[in-house]
DNA sequence: ACCGTGTTTGATCGACCAGTCAATCAGCAT
DNA sequence: ATGCTGATTGACTGGTCGATCAAACACGGT
């Protein structure tokens, strides 16, 4: 080995510029020169690291995906109590502050692109599966605890997920029905209905 | 006028041949040659009713949404009751069918589009707004005949309507714990949850 | 100093494709 | 028939961009 290795570096450093990118332009408009300018190299550079503009996409929602997980475990951390925890939580996914925003844009642009690409769909699987789990996991410490209401932990789990989602979505539309506050709020009552009733299920 | 016009067929069938397109392999992968194929028709026609690319895609997101639109219209009126109505409604959206999931294919390459596209934006405005007031005139009938819980009917429609956009975007990821099987489940406990609190009342 | 390997560069190539256009066709009127 | 105009075609052009590559560079070991 002739020098130390930059590798480990330089790559991050271009998926955080093909992150950024993807999440101002898109995966159809983004140009691997783009990426390469953004990351102040050259494509020569962004093709030495990754073979093919297709290979740096992939890595890019990888990339995003374990970042978004690394931001959220302090925030998990950081609350004992389930209702708490769960609360903070969704917090974090709501599309407020600019990293968060850029992070959902990625997302999209990674559900987009795995509707036709095998390889991306197994990506989203892990992904959804991991806070799925994370979330479900929660729930059931809640349950356990007494101060969620019973029901199947997975299922409500999904549906909070898919509504997240869902309402995400349209907060990054702009949607003048769907603000961040709106979103918020209904995240909020969602949260309340599985909190308050602590008994039958269905 | 020399001859009856032919431009609302054609331009119908090219849309239609976009939309599939579209669903398909996805805005960044369509070819102009692609739709014009599919139209069974030449580059130079599909050119002929569509400027650009651009406008051609904009009118395919556009003529799904009427569709979709006009397919929803019998499922409401076939149904009295606001509870059958609105399960109905819901059913209608699960990604179950062909038509209904390359429905729901263009719909988030419009999504993913949107994000950086301020025309698409207004677009989704519409669509979505259109959607919600639907919904949450269902839920108001069904309110004010005792049929379902209280609550604000913009926020409840709301949750159900990203619920159901989150929740169909994992099933046409075809993920592995979420087919549309499931996605039927969380609905109806949703619903069911809608009009659980008015079982044993009045 | 020199070598070898890892890294960087940007000019260049080749493929691809949206959009153009001149030519042609098809229906209707007179 | 003839002329008019809308409709259709597909070859062609101009531009774009992913990927390649030969050359140069940087660092560390000897």
């Amino acid at each position: 080995m002739a020098r130390t290795s930059v590798e480990a570096e330089r790559r991050e450093q271009i998926l955080e510029a093909a992150c950024h990118v993807l999440s101002e332009i898109g995966f159809r408009s983004l140009r691997v020169s783009d990426v390469a300018k953004r990351a102040r190299t050259s494509t020569g550079t962004v093709h030495y690291y990754f073979a093919t503009k297709r290979d740096l996409v992939h890595a890019a929602f990888e990339y995003n995906f374990d970042h978004s997980l690394g931001r959220r475990r302090p925030i998990l951390d950081a609350h004992e109590h389930p209702r708490d925890r769960l609360r903070a939580f969704v917090e974090s996914y709501l599309p407020a502050d600019e990293v968060t925003i850029r992070a959902w844009a990625v997302w999209v642009e990674l559900w987009c692109e795995a509707l036709h690409e095998d390889d991306l769909q197994e990506l989203n699987e892990r992904v959804y599966g991991e806070w799925r789990r994370i979330m479900a996991g929660v729930i059931r410490d809640g349950q356990d605890q007494g101060c969620f209401r019973e029901g199947d932990a997975v299922v409500l789990a999904n549906s909070l997920i898919g509504m997240i989602d869902g309402l995400a979505m349209q907060v990054l539309l702009r949607s003048r029905s769907m603000t961040v506050e709106r979103m918020r709020a209904v995240c909020d009552a969602a949260l309340e209905g599985l909190e308050r009733e602590v008994r039958h299920a269905s």
